[in-house]
DNA sequence: CTGAAAGCGCTTACAG
DNA sequence: CTGAAAGCGCTTACAG
């Protein structure tokens, strides 16, 4: 292994100045920076970055907390963190977090506790407080996307706005007979995703003076999954009596799990039930679904963006930032309700029936 | 920050007998080793691990390196890996590796070449001799997890093989018009997953004395997602005139893409057209498919047990051992043929029309 | 603009 | 069984 010093002494400079020249800190005149930069180049010397962390106290290493890898949204947002982390020539440490246990605790304890990264971002998921203590406390940022954070920075979509607007959408085509298939846990935290998804709907309802329509008061909740959602949706039109004439689900695979119930039920969508999802899934197009998009990829680019101020770097720029230089973290991310084929309007002889 | 010294002095040590009370290397007496324990748990110390790594060696850090997170084999794989690696306090660093081109060397160059990873895993990718190289060349194992590794270990399906039987089981139920839709790429690398697969395909057709049939001489190339899938069977599934009465998809995101495609065509699956794919897919059983399953999650973790070998850690004993303590590289991974409703004997009607 | 020295926080021979 | 010392490979004040 070639160290700086072997790079030093090819060049016929001192480490310090070897050092300077590679890093591009402090002073080193333009000729003896080309020749350290030649040598180094001559000799194959990378530095080492434990050596470096080591005394500068960064790492140059985010650690990325994430529940699942495997569903969309979440796959989304870790290739836009990774993509943009590397161009930023930061590393990316991945913590796939179970939802509870000893197994979590380990992660915040020891893994996320070490003097391993400079910095966490929680995609997803809903921290406690002493979760995030224990990085705060440390030095470090968190910031989360999506989940909640308390007391930390949070970049999040309109939950609850967007999931109003889609419920809206629904009684806005006269849909009477709505349910809502939620996400699993909406009990769990009062501002997790599926629980702002649900209080969406319910706005929406109440405000058109509508109660909630279908088995089990017309929302049941799915596992965010198409089979959790295919079951789900199972439960929720078994009985023709109690049937609803649309469904919000809380995510794209939800809904789409939903298609194929209706579609095994024998009832056609939309003709016999329209279904508006959220997350815009690369799926949403093919299977004509109406949802609300949102855009998980550039979300982790814009959430690597913001790790990066914070933590003093100066990087490509971000979209829209507050006069600090940092993202203006009330603003919500943008969604935006795109109609497809799976909504329209409720078909006579489903408003009859009612 | 609290160090070894606020330990050692906590306790009544030097800093040499914290690290072996600690460590667990080298001689302490009992006594001591519950007095420093205790000192470190009362001030929360955590060892550095940069530190650590300077003068070990070690960095207790795997990367990954995967050219997707977001199709389900890969996520899986992920996930598995992550899982496996936490439980042995190891890091997982995560190198989402683009197909070629500078982002790609940047990793092989500069990330993997540092001092910051023990080992890289690569994940269904067909690496260069240099590549390989580069890494080996710094004293790092590699090994390959599906896709190609020259020089380097590998583990895998049969794919050759286990695509032979998906046609094989086709061919058997009485078809004789079969298409192939591929995995994009199939000439790139020779060995590539898509590349055996195709193979294995035309080994049992060839076997059968079957020509592949329908557009484009039956073997259609798909990207391996389900829009890709779509695409490329309404492309095969063009004119009635060369239609093919049974489908080997690469992939079983291809494989629902083409059952999407016939539903779109009108075509009843499996009346009028048999579908087999390769993978297992969590959605597999929902949509009936029969396919080849394989198990990336048990994957992930096989290699992660197999890379620990090659570093000398003693884990929780994986399966299949050769007697030096390695895992067989040569021994295929297991997969299963399963039969669902998406294949039966072609119709009467079908066979008339040839 | 450059170099000598100290030090980041550990671990590891080596004496004792 | 324990401690003093050296050193892993860098960077950073500090002199010059």
């Amino acid at each position: 292994m070639t160290a700086i010093s072997d790079v030093a002494r090819l060049a016929g400079v001192s480490k310090s100045t070897a050092s300077r020249a590679l890093s591009g800190r402090g002073y080193v005149s333009e000729a003896t920076r080309r020749r350290v930069v030649e040598a180094a180049a001559d000799i194959g010397y990378i530095a080492s970055p434990n050596a470096a962390s080591l005394v500068t106290g960064r790492t140059k290493n985010v650690g990325v907390v994430i529940p699942f890898v495997n569903r969309w949204f979440f796959g989304e947002a870790l290739e836009g963190m990774e993509r943009t982390l590397l161009s930023a020539n930061y590393d990316l440490t991945l913590y796939n977090l179970a939802i509870a246990g000893p197994e979590r605790d380990r992660v915040f304890d020891f893994f996320l506790a070490r003097k391993r990264v400079d910095a966490v971002i929680a995609v997803g998921v809903d921290l406690t407080d002493r979760e995030v203590e224990v990085i705060q406390g440390r030095g470090k940022p968190i910031i989360a996307l999506g989940g909640t954070c308390p007391g930390a920075p949070r970049l999040a979509v309109d939950d609850r706005g967007a999931a109003r607007l889609a419920t809206e959408h629904l009684i806005d085509l006269g849909h009477e007979r709505i349910a809502h298939l939620a996400g699993a846990g909406t009990g769990s935290a009062a501002r997790s995703v599926q629980a702002l998804r649900r209080a969406g709907f319910a706005d929406a309802m109440r405000e058109a003076d509508l109660s909630p329509v279908g088995e089990s008061d017309g929302i049941v909740e799915a596992e965010m999954t198409l089979p959790g959602g295919y079951v789900a949706a199972l439960q929720l039109l078994g009985h023709p009596a109690t049937r609803p004439t649309a469904i919000f689900a809380a995510s794209d695979e939800i809904a789409f799990g939903a298609m194929r119930a209706a579609e095994r039920l024998g009832l056609s969508v939309p003709g016999a039930l329209s279904i508006v999802g959220f997350d815009g899934h690369e799926h949403a197009e093919l299977f004509g679904l109406t949802t609300i998009e949102q855009f998980p990829r550039a979300q982790g680019r814009y959430a690597v963006d913001a790790v990066m101020r914070l933590l003093g770097e100066t990087t490509g720029d971000a979209d829209p930032l507050t006069p600090d230089g940092l993202p203006d973290f009330d603003r919500p991310l943008e969604t935006r309700l795109i109609v497809r084929s799976s909504t329209t309007a409720p078909s006579t002889k489903s408003l009859v029936a009612r």
